[in-house]
DNA sequence: TATGAATGAGGTTTCATTCAT
DNA sequence: AATGAATGAAACCTCATTCAT
């Protein structure tokens, strides 16, 4: 679930041919289900994932999602409320402890949101999900506003009024749409959900000039 | 269905004294279904979409839609490739043919963008459903992407070409990526679909914010 | 529906083959499923019957008891509803004018209540229906109490005060409990319901039995 | 289970200091049970009550139903089997011996019938249940049959034969028919079933009622 | 022996599609 | 041409039964 510590990976912890355990930590088969409906819905939505195949994906039978989880409204819920990028509280602090020059710590942050959002498959469908489920869940969509994108604006916001009072960053109205500052970010994102397929983007070079337009704009001097 | 230009409404390319009010009559229908099923595609997405639903807001009886149309999925398709925003063709032209400073041309069209994009819903819920949908149909993505989103790049990228040029821009990675510069309308089109409703965006000052970062970046000097 | 108009019989309006019409008015159709509806539930209960086998005896497709109605409830409600024997009013209103002696009064009152409820095997199965169902559908109960049970014993209660006023009725404990009077064709009913097949009951002679005794007991002189 | 004799409990028959408690624990869990069982059929009938209901209301675990019966259907039959009034045979016994004049065995037996049936709420629901699943298990049927019905029926016929040698009951019609006799009893029992609640029945009167009636009917003189 | 997680057949309900009218 | 009743596949969910522990 958007978490990108590699053993999490139910599919490298090979002991064996182990006959399929008829019974587990309740908690493993949760966990279990939860990521393969998290790949199902992520892949064809809401409405249209079967539970059956949620189900198939996770290798169990038919009826056991319906067994964990009341209904499929509170499987999708409980999907998504796991899957927040698990390690933003680390990474909030590590900014906020760090005294390295603005351009530095813009670097780094932005950086850190290519990896996590741009770069990771799973997160751009989390993304997808969230976009195209807003309507049905708006609780959904409050939570990450809350848990996420509040919380990166207003780290950027102190990154950036730190770097005024150091005369590192010019006044100006971008300061109080820090979103304008990440908008490339997400625009990689999507088009890397949307376009990569046909219209693959070099990331790296994205990256780059992201960087260069934010701190310096198209305009000449 | 996000178009703004009267004269590709169907019903008003009359020509003579209607002499065959039967046709008439079929192909207003059909832009009624086809209007009434962007509206109920926009708001639930393709699966959760009813096709009763889609009758009853055009109107018509059940079985039209399906009358009208081979399948539901013909009418989705019907319904996308209908959309495109009608007036691109007439806004290109008149950017290629003006000859305005670049900071001028760049402002009327990233206004455009907001005007046609941002502020407009049902081109934000069209943005929507190309996001949800687009894993189910990869043809569409292709379309909007010949249709709209090239186009609008390759646009972009003249006008910074002759900018550089005129020494109206400065030589930079972001050349290569006219999409940053575009990303905050992006970003402010998304922030309508999902947090408007608990966290409005005056769209006014996010405009000048997002024209003054790509302009001059957060760098002092 | 515990109608005796024998032409209310669907299998006896037979004109000629008719190829299944895909359409017929609403109503009959309704009809249709109730009728159906009445005769599963009445031979396996409300939880052990299927929708698919109402459809089955009625002859439709699958989903058409829920086109009809709203739920499965919903049918067994309206089923019920409907049942009600239909021709209590004209009953009610014979006895109430007519000024034939109590004796006369009573056998006939007792043999309507025979013909109505004891021998007419859909009237024992709703019977069953209701003693079985009662507990999840107190409504229905009610509805039978009010409907038939109150009306059937307040008519006995006036003959039997008016009986009582002509010195022809004895007074006595009884009188007040008008129940115990019709109290044999329920337990004839209710033979007939479950024992008839192994142990059948003349019905003709047990009606004179049950004649006999409320109206003599069992004492002599 | 509608038993009222103590020593028809298993677990209080002990003899010896209880060198197998294993064994009594089985038949306990199995009595147990059944007891749940009993109680979760009548409520809610056959098809509608959950096994999973059956275990809670026991407290045993969710299988153990399933692991002391071979299906749902045998638990069912085994708990109906179990049920039968236990203390007829005694009853019966006291009947056949006794002397008193036919006044006082008839109140004594019908007493006796109010007690154990119309008073008793755990025989009224197996009443209910027997109408209810009759046709699903007629054996049940015919079992409850020969080993209630049959032998209340003869009980009485014998009391009634021995009244007409004495000359305390006159020959009828009746006598033919002893459910006619007790016909007032059930329908105080089911009176009580379906509407005891909304319309409760004074129990001591209407027993008064019944005997009256049927010993000395509604004519006068 | 007893537990309760797991299975999967089968029920209710939904809805795209058909077609008599 | 248009209607909407009717169809029936397929979805969600329940629950009797199994069986590893």
């Amino acid at each position: 679930m958007v978490k990108n510590t590699p053993q999490s990976d139910p599919t490298t912890d090979a002991s064996g041919p182990e006959p399929v355990p008829r019974r587990r930590a309740r908690e493993t088969r949760e966990s279990e289900i939860l990521e393969a409906a998290f790949e199902e819905f992520a892949a064809a939505g809401y409405a249209a994932t079967r539970l059956e195949d949620v189900a198939r994906r996770a290798g169990v039978a038919k009826g056991l999602p319906s067994f964990y989880f009341e209904s499929k409204e509170a499987l999708f819920k409980a999907v998504l409320r796991r899957v927040v990028l698990p390690d933003w509280d680390m990474l909030e602090a590590r900014f906020e402890q760090s005294d390295e020059r603005t351009a530095e710590a813009l670097r780094r942050l932005i950086a850190a949101v290519y990896e996590r959002l741009v770069e990771n498959p799973r997160a751009r469908r989390l993304l997808r999900l969230l976009i195209a489920e807003g309507p049905r869940f708006p609780e959904l969509t409050e939570f990450y506003h809350a848990e996420l994108v509040a919380r990166a604006l207003a780290l950027l916001r102190r990154l950036l009024a730190r770097g005024v009072e150091r005369g590192e960053v010019r006044p100006g109205p971008a300061l109080e749409y820090p979103q304008t500052i990440m908008a490339p970010a997400l625009m990689a994102a999507l088009w890397q959900l949307l376009f990569a397929e046909h219209h693959p983007l070099d990331l790296a070079r994205f990256f780059e000039a992201h960087l260069d337009l934010v701190a310096n704009g198209w305009a000449p001097g």
